[in-house]
DNA sequence: TCTGGGGTCCTAGGACCC
DNA sequence: TCTGGGGTCCTAGGACCC
């Protein structure tokens, strides 16, 4: 068995290019939401030495004199152009596992029969998916999944390998372990690459050369798993759950919010987006969580981040159950960081100088949420004749309604309102989570809105 | 002024049970 | 005087990924 992995090349970058040539060969970023950081760098812009994560207000100051492309993320257009590069991929080997949204894990036949030369069956499919999409990728080639990571990386650092690097002999497995920093392997992370440099560990050769024992007391079987992977041994398994285990959505706010009520309509929409993501993979969720926290970065505000959970009581997906158990939570969160207030207050009247003084409320910037205790929706026991039952069937099929109009005329089109209660003053539209995000630089849906379609 | 979002896995240690 | 042993479950926190 052999594994590809494919890997779209500086993704959002390149699907924005794909639109607008002009961006070729220029400087080029794409924001998180609100233009916060730097999530996607052209090669321009790695080039030009701007770091991943880098606040967009600091790209002006600290490079003065480059003339930066900075666009906001538009994941509408990402996700499509993703899905239509992981329609060829599917064409080309029939048992593929999607690994995020630009990279994807091919399983290949090796048998005898077969014959193929795989490096150049690799050129072909990049070639492919290039001239279908515009989307450049590079292709890895190897006997396990960590080694293939390793060698799409060399496909796309060097040119030579015309997008597609086949780590076959035993010699060429070497001779790419030693050029290849430890910091790079899949499954290091900062803070391990950190540790086995200073034990002296440069590269991925040197980390082989470690004994089993050793990786294993510093880094507990993941990292072992990693070990072996580059040792040549196919352990780390794809057999992942299509369902996920948690959920999440949550966001930063573009300005501070400090009431329950304020709270109540961005979290509302949190879990309606929570819900949604689970009638999509057909499943349920057992409890809800909801967190807040302050802005870390406002070192003169006081600091808070907590969350609360709450137990539904039977497993859901409709809007109105999540939505009704997260304010529940939020309640919670918010009855708690009152507490806290409270007890911040008796501190403060321990101490001579600080007496009568009050803490100020907490401003929070960022919240979530969070449903867990996932089962598949077909597990889920019924009683017939449980009232309520009928209730929750009557609420659920209420929520995939008004999925399927929003499929078919437009996200938002329709939703709870307690997830817009707000109002913009200026153009008196609802104000939803979603809309109140900034991305004033963001592209046209080129490829999901009739209305954006490109011109000739 | 302005600083992202969504996941997984593993381990240690405490609570609890008989 | 002398105070066990074995197990499960849960949670927080750390590490990693894109």
């Amino acid at each position: 068995m052999l594994f590809a992995l494919v890997d779209c090349d500086n993704c959002y970058v390149s699907c924005e290019r794909v639109f607008n040539p002009s961006l070729e060969g220029k400087v080029v970023v794409v924001l998180s939401n609100n233009d916060g950081c730097v999530v996607a760098r052209s090669p321009e812009a790695k080039a030009a030495g701007i770091p991943e994560g880098t606040p967009f207000f600091q790209l002006a100051e600290r490079f003065p004199n480059l003339e930066i492309h900075a666009l906001s993320s538009n994941y509408t257009l990402y996700g499509d152009m993703s899905r239509r590069v992981m329609n060829i991929l599917r064409q080309s080997a029939p048992d593929i596992f999607v690994y995020s949204i630009d990279e994807a894990f091919l399983m290949l036949d090796e048998s005898p029969l077969t014959q193929t030369d795989f490096k150049r069956w690799g050129e072909d499919l990049a070639a492919r998916v290039r001239r279908w999409t515009g989307m450049p990728v590079s292709i890895g080639i190897a006997r396990t999944k960590t080694l293939a990571k390793m060698a799409s990386k060399f496909a796309k650092r060097y040119k030579g390998y015309n997008k597609c690097c086949f780590i076959d002999t035993e010699q060429q497995r070497l001779k790419a372990l030693s050029l290849f920093p430890v910091e790079d392997v899949w499954g290091i992370g900062r803070r391990h690459a950190a540790r086995l440099k200073e034990r002296g560990i440069q590269t991925a050769l040197d980390f082989t050369h470690l004994s089993a024992d050793s990786v294993r007391r510093a880094m507990t079987v993941t990292g072992l798993r990693t070990w072996m992977e580059l040792c040549g041994r196919d352990c780390i398994s794809l057999e992942h759950l299509p369902r996920k285990q948690t959920i999440c959505t949550s966001r930063s706010f573009p300005k501070m919010l400090i009431s329950c009520e304020a709270l109540s309509v961005p979290v509302s929409g949190f879990a309606a987006r929570c819900a949604f993501k689970l009638r999509q993979q057909r499943s349920m969720a057992q409890f809800v969580t909801v967190f807040l926290s302050t802005n870390p970065f406002r070192e003169d505000l006081d600091q808070f981040s907590l969350g609360r959970t709450v137990a539904l009581p039977a497993p859901a997906a409709s809007d109105p159950e999540i939505i009704k158990a997260a304010l529940a939570a939020l309640d919670a969160c918010v009855a708690a960081a009152q507490q806290k207030l409270v007890i911040d207050y008796l501190e403060l009247q321990n101490e001579p100088q600080t007496i009568g003084l009050r803490p100020a409320d907490f401003q929070w910037k960022r919240a979530g949420v969070i449903v867990s205790g996932i089962v598949p929706d077909s597990e889920i026991q019924t009683n017939f004749l449980d009232i309520p039952t009928k209730l929750k069937e009557k609420l659920h099929a209420l929520s995939c309604v008004a999925d399927s109009i929003n499929a078919r005329h437009g996200e938002e089109s329709i939703q709870v309102a307690s997830a817009m209660r707000t109002v913009d003053p200026e153009t008196g539209k609802a104000l939803t989570f979603r809309n109140s995000i900034l991305h004033s630089r963001r592209s046209p849906f080129y490829t999901t809105d009739l209305r954006d379609i490109i011109q000739v």
